[in-house]
DNA sequence: ACATGATAATTGTCGGACAATCCGACAATC
DNA sequence: GATTGTCGGATTGTCCGACAATTATCATGT
């Protein structure tokens, strides 16, 4: 019979209506937002009101604050900041290993695959060019992983789809830890990881995607298997 | 010799702060923060610098007020919430149709696969009435569209992964207004869909991964087909 | 054209204020 | 007994005004 009022705080309908600015494309990527006290001025509300609606639109990576300045811009969401929110999220949810596996699994054949099919020259050599590194030299442990998620991400890139990379991201983040246990007590695991990663970047170069998905499937599972060795039991919750 | 010093904003560090005790499981879900003077006492800051930093930590999903009370209760972020936020990010960062496919294609038989492996009795019952309701009454195509969303859903929640109930989301959500047109301008399309869906629901029913997959798979093929048959090119942008 | 320094504008933070609303307890009513 | 009214206190949402520190702007001299 009645509608529900609409009771929202004034941050919040603030935030609402500079958001739909945003996605509506009203405000392009790179512009730059008027001052507080203007914005204030604007929508008829006080600063401190402006300034509560400016949080939550910076937190969402709408808008941001470039090098120190003042000026406020409009951003994309930063793929770093969105993977760092959904790893809290997935925390949070006591994802376990098994879960992050199980995606893992299902997803990074098919981008190792989309980066064989799109990948350009300069893509290849930075894939090429992040496997050598790793397998070349013997960096400690934390070295190694930031290596391989740096591999993982760059693979993203490869593939040209955004939302590969933007999936990428989350699980790369939960898994570097692990990663890093199992690097130190696998004396084997380096290998095994520098020959799928040559493996990849081979089948890569081919255009051979179903090689470089079936490396990838290896590799991932490769990766349970290293859990396991090392000790953890797969309902290990991570984060 | 000298460490930089953190010259981060007050609200930015005091939001940091709160949000690595709810991390470290120092604060529960479920938990109630003290009241946004407490707040500044505690913190030796202004109650202003207190509610911009809590603004942050609410956009994140990490607090939250529960049905129009005041206090403010530690919570794990919803999936809905996070779903969208991530829907932004992938309209503004400009992923095509192709790209969402892609992922589709990728992510969904593995839900279903898994979700063959193990639902359990409700959520085969909750599949079962979705697919009843798509199949036997012709709804307009917005809330068809919208049984179809709560399908996928259904079949994250069955497939025990709290990973895949995230990665669902944001595509589901940016899937389903170009679902509502293809409904609304391909005659075939409701039988189709309703086809897949029976057949799904079957193969879970049996613990059949293999056949819940591979019917996702063409039910996915499926949803490409029919946007291209509507008329648009997989190029076009999402959102 | 380019460095430089003065000047204006802007942000981050603070203190205080007040109405609206929520909470809990208690009283009144059906 | 359960719903409804009431009342004081606590809390939030919003406003105002202020100020130091930092950044942007611009005229100026070289």
């Amino acid at each position: 019979m009645f509608e529900p009022l609409d009771t929202a705080p004034a941050y919040l309908r603030l935030s609402a209506a500079i958001r739909a600015r945003i996605l509506g494309r009203e405000l392009g990527e790179g512009d730059s937002l008027p001052t507080e006290t203007e914005l204030a001025r604007q929508f008829a509300v006080n600063r401190s009101t402006v300034r509560e609606a400016l949080r939550n639109l910076q937190s969402a990576g709408l808008v941001e604050r470039r090098g120190g300045g003042k000026k406020l811009y409009v951003s994309r969401p930063a793929v770093g900041a969105v993977g760092e929110g959904l790893r809290e999220a997935l925390t949070l949810h006591e994802a376990r290993f098994a879960d992050v596996w199980e995606a893992l699994l299902a997803l990074e054949p098919a981008v190792a695959a989309a980066a064989a099919r799109r990948r350009d020259a300069a893509q290849l050599a930075a894939l090429e060019r992040l496997a050598e590194d790793f397998g070349s030299r013997e960096l400690p442990a934390t070295e190694a992983v930031a290596l391989v998620g740096q591999f993982f991400r760059a693979l993203g890139v490869a593939s040209g789809n955004p939302v590969f990379v933007l999936a990428n991201e989350p699980l790369v983040q939960l898994v570097e830890p692990s990663l890093a246990i199992i690097i130190d007590r696998l004396p084997q695991a380096r290998r095994r990881i520098a020959g799928a990663q040559r493996a990849m970047v081979a089948a890569i170069r081919a255009r051979d995607r179903a090689g470089a998905a079936d490396w990838m499937r290896r590799h991932v599972e490769d990766f349970r298997r290293g859990f396991e060795q090392a000790g953890f039991p797969l309902e290990t919750v991570v984060g």
